[in-house]
DNA sequence: GTCAAGTTGCAATCAAATTGCATCTATGCG
DNA sequence: CGCATAGATGCAATTTGATTGCAACTTGAC
């Protein structure tokens, strides 16, 4: 997170990163190499999903999509499976969090860690090269290649912080 | 990780830190503060718990215990149940990996972080104090109160990468 | 011992995710 | 273009981990 940025703003946008190829052609090659097909499905997700700003779950992606009987419909494991896709094919990036799966864009983002208010349950993202480069180096001692790291960090946002201090302004004052 | 520790090793236990009051006073403490009861089941998982060395899920706690019928047997709602109790006294950490809830000691343990092996699904664990404080550092500018931080890197641990090598070798020679 | 509050086990339920399978379709080939 | 077929889809059912409602039971204060 730049020094510009603070405090933190949930779901605030990284700068997205110069890829010679779009996420679409990604995808089409990856399909193509694996002798998969190009359908409407795949399409209609793939749009859908380049549409999210941020972080998101199946059912709130479900939520935007057409309902079963209009155009365009697909089907919840269609959703499930085609996801899966996406991240084995780099676009995406999949994690736990409270039980339920996340997913974020991969594929022209700078890679970042989390924040997450445990009050308002809101994850904040940041970047910071000298995070990577000590998680490179703890890897490199550890003789173990890595592939992604996630750090989640648990605690209070400045927005919950302010609101504790309000209230115990207004108990004070009683 | 600690440089004669290297490579790391899966469950590998790290330090135990000294602390004034045993795990079990501190859950009776916590029972007491909140009108809760001695039971035989809190007993039974307590001592089930600290015998585990490393991380565990429900599952493998309750593989280790008394089956129906038996003495002592603990039903799976209550472990679930007890479980949660666990982790708000303060004594276990909950987290998820691969849509299962994981969890390991937080009293009288080292806070640590994580590389998973994304291919034997090993997890090894590490402590590093750098990383705490660079972490600190981030939240600090991000107005950010931290509780508790989780970092898993994922990759290819070296016994995996050792295979990899062996195989190839196996390749070169056909 | 008595009693009320707290706890437990059972069975049912929930929710997310996945699977089997019949149907449908994208794509390569003639 | 139309056909053949491998691959994809939607439905319904299933799996799995986790949770809940509730009647029966237990703990601990009196």
């Amino acid at each position: 997170m730049t020094e510009s940025s603070l405090p933190a703003r949930s779901g605030m946008t990284l700068p997205r990163l110069d890829v010679s190829r779009s996420p679409q052609d990604r995808f089409a090659d990856f399909l193509q190499s694996r002798g998969m097909r190009d359908t409407r499905q795949r399409q209609t997700l793939l749009a859908a999903v380049f549409k999210q700003q941020h972080h998101f779950d199946a059912d709130q992606l479900i939520e935007q999509l057409p309902r079963r009987g209009q155009q365009n419909y697909v089907s919840r494991p269609t959703v499930y499976r085609t996801l899966g896709e996406f991240v084995e094919a780099g676009l995406l990036k999949k994690f736990d969090l409270d039980g339920r799966c996340l997913y974020e864009h991969d594929y022209g983002y700078p890679e970042h860690d989390h924040l997450l208010c445990l009050e308002c349950r809101r994850l904040f993202e940041f970047e910071n090269d000298a995070l990577k480069k000590l998680v490179g180096e703890i890897a490199l001692q550890a003789q173990f290649q890595v592939q992604s790291q996630r750090l989640i960090v648990e605690g209070v946002c400045i927005d919950c912080r302010r609101n504790h201090r309000r209230e115990r302004k207004r108990v004070d004052l009683i």
